[in-house]
DNA sequence: CTCAGTGCAAATACTTTGCAGTTCC
DNA sequence: GGAACTGCAAAGTATTTGCACTGAG
């Protein structure tokens, strides 16, 4: 909760400094999106905040959202199947990477040290110093049946 | 040069198996894709292909492209610029990661078995078998003043 | 009150598809 | 000659924008 905090914060900030204007819909918007620890689409988070805010409508969840990125909240993905996907902005250091399944489509996120590290040796070989990484797997359930993410999926 | 060659012979050979054509306006495309080491968006690679044959139409590209990638001679990419880029796919498992300089933009490519291993690793733990990676770094010069690419550079 | 925000629908941008005419094998 | 291929234009998606109305400050 302390995340959310954060980013709510962040973003009321940002908003003041521009002299941006708090509304039901944004409210709902960050609501929806900042309450979820999985990569949203813009489908998910309007579904989400229809909930609070019947007759909330995309373009409003577009802009809301181009919103929430330049305030430093939300940061857009694309993970290759054409949607836009949101995640939460991360606190300073703390950058975690993707896996994704094609079996069920579920992300995993991760995070490892080693890999960080030897990134950082690879870098320096070739005289640079890393200012910023990607990672993304892509990857094949070894035992489908048992999936619990297939078998959550609603697809 | 033997990388094109090398492409060339995978994609007849995958057009024989299937039994498709080989057409003036195929050889076109994967002449103009080929022939570049950058990444091509599909308006660059049009452009290309035009200079050969004039009158050559988006639709024929973009079903030549896909055809590249079933054949596993090109690899989408997406790099967020809403455009979808193409690049030579590699031979085998010679994967390579790229680190891009912030500094003089030059594109240095690389290949980590340690990292392939953790990789592997880390999509076991979650129950998976990776079957794709992309691994994008961004880095600064340490010494631009020295940097050779920076000099060579038109940019 | 006033200007930013909203919802709708129209407009974009990129990509795919249907179809009639063309071309390779 | 026939199936595969091409170019065009129409159709799909995902996203953005114009506009009249609404609402926050």
């Amino acid at each position: 909760m302390g995340d959310a905090q954060m980013l709510a914060d962040r973003l009321s900030r940002y908003m003041r400094s521009k002299g941006l204007k708090s509304t039901r819909q944004r409210d709902a918007i960050f609501e929806a999106f900042s309450s979820s620890r999985v990569h949203l689409s813009l489908d998910d988070i309007l579904a989400l905040a229809q909930e609070r805010q019947p007759g909330l409508g995309y373009a409003t969840v577009y802009r809301t959202m181009k919103l929430l990125v330049e305030a430093g909240v939300a940061e857009e993905r694309q993970f290759g199947d054409g949607q836009t996907r949101y995640e939460a902005a991360e606190a300073g250091e703390d950058h975690h990477d993707h896996l994704i399944c094609r079996t069920c489509g579920h992300i995993f996120e991760f995070e490892d040290d080693e890999i960080e590290a030897r990134q950082a040796l690879i870098a320096k070989q070739f005289g640079l110093r890393i200012v910023a990484h990607r990672l993304d797997l892509w990857g094949e359930c070894l035992n489908a049946s048992t999936c619990v993410y297939r078998a959550a999926s609603q697809g």
